[in-house]
Order: structure tokens, then C-alpha cells, then sequence
DNA sequence: CGGCTCAGTCGAAGCGTTTCGACTAACCGC
DNA sequence: GCGGTTAGTCGAAACGCTTCGACTGAGCCG
């Protein structure tokens, strides 16, 4: 393995002065920086990342701190990972999987504090993150994907729930429906602080009063049995019911399969709305899930952007940004059911069997 | 922050024995331990990663070198990462994210040449996986999670996919069904090399014709879209067929949506088995999938247990470990429809309907 | 033309560890 | 009581880079 010495020695130059000529710290003549170049290129020289860390002490990683349950990853969350590793890759710097929560602080000061990490990407952010506070406290820059209640002098790139909850609520009762139940996360993940889940119950409620309507929330566990579940209480709750807002990937397949069972069609009977879903997964469905679709790798790489902005700027300045989630019409909402007359979705599908 | 020469200083001792104090590499008294640690504690030293890193030549990080398309991770490899995580974590390692494919080779031997990888897990392997060589000949330890065409003196933990398919058509043969066709991932797949998709498929027709059957196999993209039609070609191919057996997990769905449209009813027009599937996604389906369950996170623990002996003692010997998949009946496969009488599900089936 | 600035280069001092050789004392067997 | 281990400690030399201060000419201004 080529080592700087063995380019200056090749190239007849100093150490220092291959060093400019990699960096670009300060001026190189042409022609030496091409005697340089190609020394380096002869040797297949890489610089050695942790010489080059000690000595700059950057060590040109960030952590990308992301609790992983046995759930996995959803294709939202994957997106932004893909997106941050690409933007990270592209400025020339790697990313640490941590797998990090807000239980293992200790963990997470000693990561820290063994000066590995530029900077961090923080995932599955709660209202109340210990983890910020303990990276703040070792002068460590971060970014959320999410954000705390308090977001105070602090960068985040999140869902802009509120519109997206806002849009879903208006597509809904553009096509007439009066009476619709939100399937939210479990009341634990709600109990936790989660913010996902407290923003877009607030947005929820806030829409349904803005149209003159009632709120009704369903907390529901993460499975398709959390769905099934939280249907039997709807339907217990809200008899007429007319329409569903799921914010619950795992729980809206369970909904729809217990719908199924009980002989109400999608969307006829009742329209069912997914919220922050990849065009992927709501494709996966019978009928196809009309959701309000993620912004996908663009959040992970704005977040990667902005914080090499604070590693390199020494603390630019605070970016907050609001992702907006765009409303994607597909098979499972339409008009709710008139009295008499078949809707136009029924319609549409007794063609479709007929033509089968 | 404080350094090695901090903790000396309190300790009154030289920096050497700080240094055996804290990695054991050499015997220290008992007194002489004490007083260092509690320096260590006083000051709340956390050894600087790079400088250990440059002095030992050991970066105590490793590559999980993770191609991510934008399908996302299922469940299945998130377990994989997840275990690999825990493992490296447990052993004082760290796991660097890298979605590097076999397309950029520059860029994985740059991060190899680098020296800031003691050892690399492969995952998404494929038949002929340029990476393995570039690693090899990079003198990179590596595990992979799949396995290459010639796996001569390489570590991996795989899915015994021999075992696997065995079982799943064992199981479907045991119900009674004859005529049973298998969904698989798509032909650019199979074309690519992709270990598993080829492996399936001759596990496949090596275990019906062992059962004296015809294997039927349809190859079908990674969506809903594909998996439906996946199924028209299946039952445009084998009317008959009473049974199928799906190694794609997106396509599982919109194969049983499809089933759904058609009015064939599961199980008892047509049973389904999803191969490599996790417990959760299949709850996710309608009725909950019989499933081929996948080993989850100790696939990756074990993985990486494997890298580090091979990094600790200097390429320790080869491991090649296959992982089995447990059968776990649900409600998407049962004994095919007998002319005439109803079959036991679907006796079930209508009690359950009854009580509802 | 004397004094400036500035591009371009060099040497050397770190960065914070690990690790090697050397040294001392204590201990062993005989 | 003598060579030979061995436990325990120290000092110093790496490890391969970045970066600072200093030096040299060349170009420029008045």
C-alpha cells in the first residue's frame, strides 16, 4: 500500500506538497500538481483514512442513527436511507449505521466521543430526544429526520403532515364523505411521543372541525392484526362510516382484509386513504391504495446536505424543512355510496368483471 | 477532550501503560489498573478512534455493503442487517453503510483502499459478484449473506433453499395438490444471476419431479402488477393448477388480489406459500400466508461473527453455513377442493362466517 | 530601485494511539 | 547463590497524514 512518502518520493516533491496538491489547501503550480497526479496514479495511491483523520481530526463519516425494530424498514424510511447514502457518498464522505434508539444513550456518548462521527442523521425521532441532547453536549452537528417538540436552534427535514393530512381530509370530502375515522399509530406509540402520530392526530382533529366535521381517532397496534382490530371499533363507534384515513402501513392491510371479510367494498362501501405510503406499497393492495405518497430519497439527501453545511460551516445556519406529501388517487376512495344509485367506482368495476 | 496524556498524568504513570491498562495487551498490577481506570473515569476518557486506528492498522469498522434499489429492504434482510448490527455492536465494531452493487466497483475499491474497513458482509450477492474479487484482492476479510456460484474458499450464511423449497412443496404435496406452480422473481433476475431465484428454481423442479410431478415455474416482476400477471399466465398455462408457491414477496400480493378479483377463493380453489417470508408480512395478507419462515437476525449475527474470527486470526477457517426455513401454517393453503364435498377449511371458513 | 505582496514549495511539528525493546525486581529450580 | 524466567513498567519510535511557519523568487507600485 502506496503511502504519501512514496508519492513525494516518486513525483521529487515534498510530503506537504503532495498533500496541497490532494487537498487543494493552498496554491500548486501546474506543473507540479500533474507531476503529482501522476505519481499517484502510478502507485494507485489512497490516502489512508485514518492517518488523514488523525491529522485533520474529521473523520469524514456520519452517523445515520436509526433504531431497526423487528418490524423493518418501510419503503418510506428506506428511501430516505438511500437518499442519505447517495448525497453522502457523492461529498466524499460514508455513513455509520447506528442502530441507535433513545434507549442506548451510553452508546451513543461513547460513539460520539470517540471523535468518529462529523456529524449525525438522526431517524425516528421522538418529541422528547435524549439524543439530541447528548450530541449537542458533545458539540456533535445533527439533523433530524423528524423533529422534537422543541425544535429550537436545531436543523430538520420532516413530513409536512399537516398538509398531508389536510389534503387526504379535502380529498375525502370533495368526493362527499362526511363521516371518516383516523386509524393512527398504537396508543403506546402515541403514549411514547411519537411524533408522527401526535401531529397528524392534531392535523386530524383541526381538519375534520375546519370542514364542520366530527374527529374520530382509532389507535392501532403495527400489525394487520392492529388493523382488524381498530375496523371492529370503528364500525362500533361510527357506524356510519364512510371513509378511513390510515396512517398505519402494517394496520391498513388489516383494515382492508377485515373490510373484505365483512363484505363491505372498497370503495363503495367505504374509501380507505393511506397516509405517507410509497406508490409501491400501495400498489400491493386489492384495490389499490389511493395515499398520500412520501417524498421519498429527497428527504435523507436534503438532510445529508444540510448537515455537511454545519460540519464544514461550523454551525450554518438552522434549516427547517417541510416535505409536503402529494395526493395520489388510486382504487380505494371514491364517492361514498348514494342511496338507490351505484357509484361511478361500482360502476366502473362491473364493467371490469364483466370484461374478465 | 481528554487524551491518553491526560489520563497518564492523573494516573502518574507513562502513556504505555495507560495504553496496556485499557487493551490488556500486556500484564498490569491490579493497583496500577485501578488508579488508571479511576483516572479514566475522572476524566472521562474515551479513547480517540482514528489515532487507535492509524497506530494499530485495525479500523474496528466493518462494510456492510448493502445494494438498495428503491423496492426498499424487506423485512427479511432488515432482520439480516439488524442482527448484523447487534453482533458488531456486541463485539465493539462498527457497521459502515455502503449500498454499493456490483456496479460501482471504483468506488467499493476506493473504500477499501482507504484501509477504513477491517472486514466486509456482502449482502444481494449474486452468482458471479465481481466485488467478491476486488475484495479478495484488496486482502479485505469477507462474508456474504447469499453465496456465489463458486463459494471455494469463502465464508457465508445462506437460506437453505433446497431445504426450503423441499418443505413448501412437501407440505402442498402432503394436502393433496398435484398440480403446483411456482412464482418466482422476474426473468431480468434470473438472467442477472441472482443466487436465489436460480436456486429456488431448481430446488423446485428437483423436488416435484421427485414426487413424480411436472414443475411449472412462472417468473414474475417484483410488484402487484407482476404478480397478477403472474397469475393469468399460470392459470393460462395450468388450468388445473390447485396450488402455488411464491418466492416473490411483492408479487404474492397482487397474486392473491388477482385471485381475489377472479373469484377463486384461498385456499380451497387455490392454496398459497410463500417461500423466505417473514411473520409479520405474512399476516399482512388475506388470509394470513403459510410461509416458508425466514431465519430473521441470526443470519447476520452469525455472519459477522464469521468476519471477525476471520479478521481477528488472520483468515481463521472458512465457515459456509446454511440456514433453514421453518414451515409455519396459516390460512392460505389447505387441501385442494374434492368434486362434490367441501373441503375442511372451507367448512371452517363458513362456521366462522356464521358466527360473525 | 527599495520595499511589498504573493504564488509556490519545503521542513518539521503535531494528531493520539499502539507496540517494541529495554530495564528492574521478584521468583524459580537446583 | 546463580542463570533464567516472568510480571510490571517506561521511553521512544512508529502510524500516515495535515498544517503552520518560513523561505525563495518574481511581479508590482510609486
Amino acid at each position: 500500500m502506496a503511502t504519501m512518502q512514496d508519492v513525494a518520493r516518486l513525483a521529487r516533491v515534498s510530503v506537504s506538497t503532495v498533500s496541497y496538491a490532494l487537498t487543494g489547501a493552498r496554491p500548486i503550480s501546474q506543473a507540479t500538481r500533474a507531476k503529482v497526479l501522476a505519481a499517484m496514479a502510478e502507485l494507485d495511491y489512497q490516502p489512508n483514512a485514518m492517518a488523514r483523520g488523525l491529522a485533520s481530526r474529521r473523520s469524514r463519516i456520519l452517523g445515520l442513527l436509526l433504531p431497526m425494530d423487528e418490524r423493518g424498514l418501510g419503503a418510506t424510511e428506506t428511501a430516505f436511507v438511500t437518499g442519505a447514502a447517495a448525497a453522502a457518498s457523492a461529498a466524499g464522505y460514508h455513513l455509520m449505521l447506528s442502530p441507535i434508539g433513545v434507549g442506548d444513550l451510553d452508546e451513543l456518548r461513547r460513539l460520539a466521543s470517540q471523535r468518529m462521527l462529523d456529524g449525525a442523521l438522526l431517524m425516528e425521532v421522538q418529541l422528547h430526544d435524549p439524543r439530541v441532547d447528548v450530541l449537542r453536549e458533545l458539540g456533535v452537528p445533527l439533523v433530524l429526520i423528524g423533529r422534537t417538540a422543541d425544535t429550537d436552534g436545531l436543523s430538520y427535514v420532516d413530513i409536512d403532515f399537516d398538509q398531508t393530512v389536510r389534503a387526504a381530509v379535502g380529498h375525502l370530502v370533495d368526493l362527499g364523505h362526511r363521516r371518516i375515522v383516523y386509524v393512527n399509530h398504537s396508543a403506546d406509540t402515541l403514549a411514547e411521543g411519537y411524533g408522527p402520530a401526535l401531529r397528524t392526530r392534531d392535523a386530524f382533529t383541526a381538519a375534520m372541525t375546519g370542514h364542520g366535521l366530527e374527529p374520530l381517532m382509532i389507535p392501532a397496534e403495527d400489525s394487520a392484526a392492529g388493523g382488524r382490530a381498530a375496523l371492529a371499533t370503528a364500525l362500533r363507534r361510527a357506524p356510519d362510516l364512510t371513509a378511513i384515513l390510515a396512517m398505519n402501513e402494517s394496520a391498513v392491510f388489516g383494515l382492508l382484509g377485515e373490510l373484505a371479510t365483512r363484505g363491505r367494498s372498497v370503495p363503495d362501501d367505504v374509501s380507505v386513504v393511506s397516509m405517507v405510503t410509497s406508490p409501491q406499497v400501495a400498489e400491493l393492495a386489492t384495490p389499490a391504495l389511493t395515499a398520500m405518497s412520501s417524498p421519498g430519497s429527497a428527504v435523507g439527501r436534503i438532510a445529508i446536505e444540510t448537515l455537511l453545511r454545519h460540519v464544514d460551516a461550523g454551525d450554518g445556519q438552522i434549516n427547517q424543512q417541510l416535505m409536503p406529501c402529494a395526493l395520489e388517487v388510486r382504487g380505494s376512495s371514491g364517492p361514498p355510496r348514494t342511496e338507490g344509485k351505484p357509484t361511478e367506482a361500482a360502476r366502473r368495476r362491473a364493467a371490469t368483471r364483466r370484461r374478465a
